[in-house]
RNA sequence: GGAGGGGUGCCCGAGUGGUCAAUGGGAGCGGACUGUAAAUCCGUCGGCGUAUGCCUACGCAGGUUCAAAUCCUGCCCCCUCCA
């Protein structure tokens, strides 16, 4: 494949890219890029969020480039000093360790992992003394450092900012030293840190890396960039049902996004489908039927996408009951003559956390036995082994009574 | 080191002695509607076995008062400016 035509295929989408002349001229010289990729070792929950720049990383596996894994061991255990989120627990080895291996099982799920080259920064910046460290802080000034967006927007609003973190493009920076990376890859939050990185690698003599972000994907609450602490997220690991689930419920003026993203589609495919939707020949939830499958597909196959399609068409359109439902057991001597509490069945399921929760979930009329209301909240039930507990539209219980 | 501002429920943010479990917005949750867990509308949103009731709560610890998120004292933390 010509150089070009890899540049192409390798950068679609893409946001920034510092910078085209340089990518294209590293890919003339023929030999394997060296491409990183950095990853948090707090508790990994790779989201589609993830998937996209992971996504454009496979393609440069594809055509034979390496991949270079960070595992940011040594900044995690310092602790997150990112914004707002509160001083997180150090990290102990064997926790990193464990994240780590996690880590690498879900982003297998995208990418060959077998190929690919995992790195600790714990490997270089164990053996730094303070020395080396400062040396690396007297290639930046701080100017230029709070040019950064977010720390320009914290300063603005009188948001704290440790010394710490201003170290951390530095340290991030100094990991392409390191690997002696080639590209580096992100989404567009990332592109100071990878800004940074370039100029560093400068500093150190050797050849800036060419930087490439992709948009954030939105979360599904149509709003906030896609997070886990947002609860916003369809994990990449989630269960065919929650992954077709969640998809379902982004608002359908996210659909542009989420095609152009997640999906293989040519640009012109993505474009027709949303004119038919607009046209209103196409009803949005058809399409996004289509796209929940197509992506439940890549993570767990046809088979289970399908199914998970028509698991919801039967739950949510034909209000009928899912196929497989959990167990809500009930001991037999909590009965008194055969009947429960409502409130107390509703906590032996799990579907509330607190008492007033399950009697507010009653009284609006969101908890049903066997598709009968139950709207009094001192009311007492009967039931009996089968019996199906239904909390608001997507919890549902089996009834099992325990001798 | 000096001067000033601030810490309120999941988040943002009102409230400056009682009428405050605490306005409003967001998120969440429930209902209606729907070929969507979309949009929209309505409701709800600390806890307690069923309560015109009780408990906990407005950075922490004390105090004043019949009564405090609101006043006083000490402490902790954050921000701004000056040095």
């Amino acid at each position: 494949m010509t150089p070009e035509k890899q540049l192409e295929l390798l950068t679609s989408d893409a946001v920034n890219m510092v910078l085209r002349e340089e990518l294209l001229e590293k890919l003339k010289r023929g030999r394997p890029l060296r491409v990183k990729y950095g990853a948090d070792p707090s508790a990994p929950d790779l989201h589609l969020g993830h998937s996209v720049p992971l996504r454009r990383l496979r393609k440069f596996q594809e055509l034979g480039h390496r991949i270079v894994f960070i595992i940011g061991d040594f900044t995690g255990r310092i602790g997150d000093p990112s914004g707002r989120s509160k001083t997180r627990p150090m990290l102990s080895e064997e926790q990193i360790r464990a994240n780590a291996k996690t880590y690498a099982e879900q982003v297998g799920k995208i990418l060959d992992v077998s190929q690919c080259e995992i790195a600790y920064n714990s490997e270089w910046f164990g053996k730094m003394d303070a020395a080396d460290l400062l040396r690396l802080t007297s290639h930046y000034t701080v100017a230029r450092m709070l040019e950064r967006d977010d720390f320009a927007k914290r300063l603005a609003e009188e948001s704290p900012i440790a010394v710490l973190e201003l170290l951390y493009p530095l340290v991030q920076g100094y990991d392409s030293v390191a690997v002696r990376a080639d590209v580096e890859v992100g989404g567009t939050d990332q592109l100071f840190n990878l800004l940074v990185g370039r100029d560093i690698m400068r500093a150190y003599g050797l050849e800036p890396q060419v930087v490439l972000t992709w948009p954030l994907l939105v979360g599904i609450d149509g709003t906030e960039k896609m997070s886990k602490s947002l609860g916003n997220y369809v994990g990449i690991a989630e269960s065919p049902g929650e992954m077709f689930g969640k998809l379902m419920s982004i608002p359908d003026d996210l659909l542009p996004q989420y095609l152009q993203l997640l999906l293989e589609w040519p640009a012109e495919k993505v474009r027709e489908a949303l004119e038919a939707v607009e046209a209103g020949q196409v009803n949005p939830r058809d399409l996004k039927d289509e796209m929940a499958r197509e992506i439940v597909a890549t993570y767990h196959g046809e088979d289970a996408a399908q199914e998970a399609s028509e698991e919801f068409r039967r739950v949510f359109s034909q209000r009928e009951l899912p196929s497989e439902m959990p167990d809500v057991e009930v001991a037999a001597e909590d009965l008194t003559n055969g009947a429960i509490w409502i409130i107390k069945l509703v906590r032996a399921a799990g579907f509330a956390p607190s008492n007033s929760e399950a009697r507010r979930l009653v009284q609006q009329g969101g908890v049903r036995i066997n598709d009968e209301p139950i709207k009094d909240d001192t009311a007492s039930v009967v039931v009996k082994t089968g019996d199906v507990l239904k909390v608001g539209r997507r919890r549902f219980g089996r009834i099992v009574i325990k001798e």
